[in-house]
DNA sequence: ACAGTTTATGCTCTGTACGCCATATTTGCG
DNA sequence: CGCAAATATGGCGTACAGAGCATAAACTGT
């Protein structure tokens, strides 16, 4: 797991990928992470706008993290920055 | 610049952290992505429950973006996946 | 083809982000 | 200290997210 995000629909991939991975309905993930199953289903499919919180509720859910880098990336430049 | 985000709050002050990197002030990188001056200064300072599409729209200004991965870190597992 | 489950869509209502403008406050530098 | 630049705050208006509830559409396995 570990994909690169540069928009909202990028997200929406990522999670989705996520929960299945996990095995998890939407439903399941909705009582997990307290939002909506409908919301879910709006963020997978990049419909909404959605906000940070909720893009953090599910991070939190599906034990993710974000993280924030440079867009040059594939070097080895990223090997001095990891530990 | 690579930085761990749990919380909307850490998205903040990653990104204010990057802008000053680049020496920007809120203003011109308020033009450069068509966020105002005032949205930055709350999302930096974590108030706002910002929306996806303005962080990805100050990512993309300051060259950043965002990776979403597992929260197990630290160990060598991240060397698979990195190629 | 059917039944059950999962996901998507549509509606109303409330809350709030963010644009826009003004101004207050803080920060940096001489 | 004092001034200019940078950042923070507040009000107003519009737009839209997300809750809640209902239901439709899409998948799944049998």
């Amino acid at each position: 797991m570990n994909y690169m995000a540069r928009r909202p629909k990028d997200v929406g991939h990522a999670l989705r990928e996520a929960r299945k991975q996990q095995g998890l309905t939407q439903t399941q993930l909705a009582s997990l992470s307290g939002v909506r199953q409908e919301t879910i289903s709006k963020v997978e499919n990049g419909i909404a706008g959605t906000k940070l919180v909720t893009f953090f509720a599910l991070l939190g859910a599906l034990d993710l993290e974000a993280t924030i880098r440079d867009r040059t990336r594939g070097s080895a430049a990223e090997f001095e920055d990891m530990f």
